[in-house]
DNA sequence: TATTGTTATACTCTATAACTATA
DNA sequence: TATAGTTATAGAGTATAACAATA
């Protein structure tokens, strides 16, 4: 128990640390929120063996636009050999697989299995939940909002 | 130069990942935002010595709140041992210091000093006008609702 | 017994470079 | 010569457990 008398609680505690320049920093709020609703939906994923980087090449993957693991490095902003990593995982689950470019055998597409298409439904709907739990504190307006804002920022 | 009759670009190329539900989700875009403005400040510290984790310490420690280490782990939700080699980094630059707390010997309370503090505001400018480039795109009202948003997101 | 700070360790993530096969 | 994918490796970041000093 500590003691009330000691420096360690002499204001309010941990909420007054809010209050200095930190707890107005934007980036420093995007950092929390971001990882709030990152441990959110990994924790969604849990369920089906995914996190939330294998899930987006599955999504894409499932997407119909054949995306090429070129294609996925540079939408997802990872390095190619992270790509081939979680390729690799999506095939060694059946959720996935890689099909060779008609015209560039160079080339690479990742398309879905149909389990692949399954257990993404069911992915998506679990990740759907948890993100409504997470910006649950939004109404609907504000979250669109923050919504049209950060696309514009992560589209720059 | 790409194949123009590649199955790569038969559409309108990366862009149309964007269609995609990934491109919807607000996990993706509050991540993407995120490792802009991370990057945006981290190459804006490193100037000055810091990184995004240093920086947030030593400005803690700048409040004059006089936080102990356990509040810093918790407010800036790292785990003790990585504060103890924050303050460890800071306390090597000569910008922060240790003070044992006065009624609790088991408590360590974090300081600047007097260089820390001039370190501080210059790099706390050179943050401030980086994130002024990485959230440009916003307009002061679309900033602003963002940032009320993110803290009831990052408080909750 | 419980808590603060510390050390040690392992695990995940991320970044880099070198290699192959195709173009 | 350049590009797509692959492999290997090292660095940063993160999580966990055990420990000494103090409460």
């Amino acid at each position: 128990m500590p003691n009330a008398t000691s420096e360690t609680t002499k204001e309010t505690g941990l909420a007054r640390l809010w209050g200095t320049v930190v707890g107005e920093d934007t980036a420093f709020l995007l950092a929390r929120a971001n990882a709030l609703s990152l441990s959110a939906a990994n924790a969604a994923l849990a369920d089906y063996g995914l996190k939330v980087r294998s899930y987006s090449v599955l999504a894409l993957a499932v997407s119909g636009e054949r995306p090429t693991q070129r294609e996925l490095s540079e939408f997802l902003r990872l390095d190619p050999s992270q790509i081939v990593a979680l390729i690799d995982e999506l095939e060694r689950a059946g959720l996935a697989r890689r099909e060779p470019d008609v015209n560039d055998r160079r080339v690479n597409v990742v398309v879905a299995t149909e389990h692949g298409r399954e257990v993404h439904r069911r992915a998506r709907r679990a990740t759907n939940l948890a993100e409504a739990e997470a910006f649950g504190v939004l109404d609907d307006g504000e979250l669109e909002q923050v919504k049209a804002a950060l696309r514009r920022l992560a589209e720059g």
